[in-house]
DNA sequence: TGCTAGCCATATCATATAGGTATGTTAAGT
DNA sequence: ACTTAACATACCTATATGATATGGCTAGCA
């Protein structure tokens, strides 16, 4: 039973003829009468009662022409969703987003002209940290990544700059800072500062002390807090002034001014998109494309 | 995409690798990367990927091996039901009976043993007379009947004769004809009878009178009844005497006495199985064999 | 009753498709 | 660097499919 086969039957049952099905398949008449005989051996089944009048379906034939329809419908089917899938226009891609940056424009408008351009990819998007992205893009929980990366160079993983960020300062509306901004860290070298905790986001951690480290700067730590939202809320709050990514100016706080300073704007945060190394998912190639275009 | 594609592709996929698969379905390792090749054009997508080590499939393919297993299985499971329906193992049968014979040994032993021998073949009966029998295998309402024929010569009905019936006389056992039965049907001159309408069953009523007629003999009529059960009952009743099919005394009736006469065991009413010509049903082939065989 | 048209079946040839053999290329493991 | 085992390519053979020509059958018609 091949699908060629089954494709004649149905015309020979529906014109009612195997010469008349020949006319509509544009296949010489003997060809189909084998093809139907071939069909007819390998079921082990009369399908067709020949006469000099035409054809007419065995109760077998006629259960065939109903599953034949059915199989070659299937047959269609099957083949757009595989182009569909194919060609990332349906499927599933898990996404990690920092969640300093899920509401950052260009990341907001990066998943949400994806979801407008791809509305049938079931897009999961995971609020996490540097750190654990890259765990899970490694163990494959995790399609894709925008995310802080120390080196790119890791073998397993590829990347892709989608945009660069900087540290800005963080000070509540009531401070004496918003009156008069300091131009240099040093002036802060006596503020009380709310701070993250290295285990949390190690990359993001070493990256900014490094850059502090070069001119000579530690902030006084009063006060840690577990993420970005957490510390904001505490400068916020008044207890302390915090050191945070730029684009966390992205969601207004009330009660936090923010002061740009030359010595933190230097300390370059490029952020990354990040997938495993040949993990070639049609899906992400379309969101990675458009992350490309998008910048 | 075709069968053979999705068996090959199937294989390959188990297998992780493109010569293990040729190794199993026994076919050389470069026609199937050929097959493969063509399959993914086929579907316009990549379905595997290659790499030194075998092939691991894309989500394009993953989808696929289920889809394809389903589908050869699905092939399976409808050649298995066509085998089936065309060795008459299953399917349906609609049989006309005339209620006079539901119950003669014969006919209940045919429709049990048939029910015994093919359990999947929906068999519906229907107690029908004669008459309706002929309309209804003419018009394609019934497959196959079980009845009175005054002559089957007709050109559109096939029959086989089943067995052969007589006529007997039914008398209340409270009758005098019980103690001293009569020999000859010109001593029931005079007898009140039971009789049937002669529209109800032609077939049968022609035949009967055209054997009385042949001793110049007509019963006198004081009750008619639509069907054999009712005269019957009458007749236990006491209203009179009737002349019945001899199949009658296979569902024994309180209050009837069987009397058999020469004159009426003469009478042959063969009872036939009739079904439409050139109605080439696998179930009514077996249904006709079984008939053969069985009597 | 013979004729004709239109159907299916058969025989034979041509062509397209699938399979086989030999060999090349690549990447992982020693 | 070598070996191994995988996939790819080139080329040939075998099989399957389709086309053409033709014959036989039957329903409809004169």
């Amino acid at each position: 039973m091949e699908f060629r086969q089954l494709e004649y039957f149905i015309a020979v049952v529906e014109t009612g003829s195997i010469s008349a099905a020949s006319r509509k398949v544009y296949v010489a008449q003997p060809a189909l009468t084998r093809q139907m005989r071939l069909l007819e051996e390998d079921v082990g089944t009369q399908l067709l009662y020949r006469h000099a009048r035409g054809i007419r379906p065995t109760v077998a034939g006629q259960a065939l022409y109903s599953e034949a329809t059915r199989m070659l419908d299937e047959r269609s089917d099957i083949k757009a969703r595989l182009l569909a899938l194919g060609s990332g226009q349906t499927g599933k891609l898990s996404l990690g987003v920092t969640v300093t940056h899920l509401w950052v424009p260009g990341v907001a408008k990066l998943m949400g002209g994806y979801r407008g351009r791809f509305p049938h990819v079931a897009l999961d998007v995971f609020p996490l940290l540097s750190g654990p992205q890259l765990d899970r893009l490694q163990q494959g929980t995790l399609d894709v990544g925008i995310l802080y990366l120390d080196d790119h160079a890791q073998s397993d993983i590829e990347a892709r700059l989608l945009q660069h960020d900087h540290l800005i300062l963080a000070v509540p509306t009531t401070s004496t800072w918003v009156q008069v901004p300091p131009k240099k860290l040093a002036e802060l070298a006596d503020a009380e500062f709310v701070w993250g905790y290295r285990s949390i986001s190690p990359v993001y951690y070493d990256r900014v002390v490094a850059h502090f480290s070069r001119f000579n700067f530690e902030p006084r730590v009063v006060q840690y807090g577990a993420d970005n939202i957490t510390i904001l809320s505490m400068v916020a709050a008044g207890l302390g002034l915090a050191i945070v990514p730029a684009a966390s100016r992205s969601h207004p706080m009330p009660g936090i001014h923010f002061i740009e300073l030359d010595e933190l704007t230097a300390c370059d945060m490029p952020l990354w998109l990040a997938w495993r190394a040949g993990n070639v998912l049609p899906v992400l190639d379309n969101f990675i494309q458009m992350a490309t275009e998008g910048f």
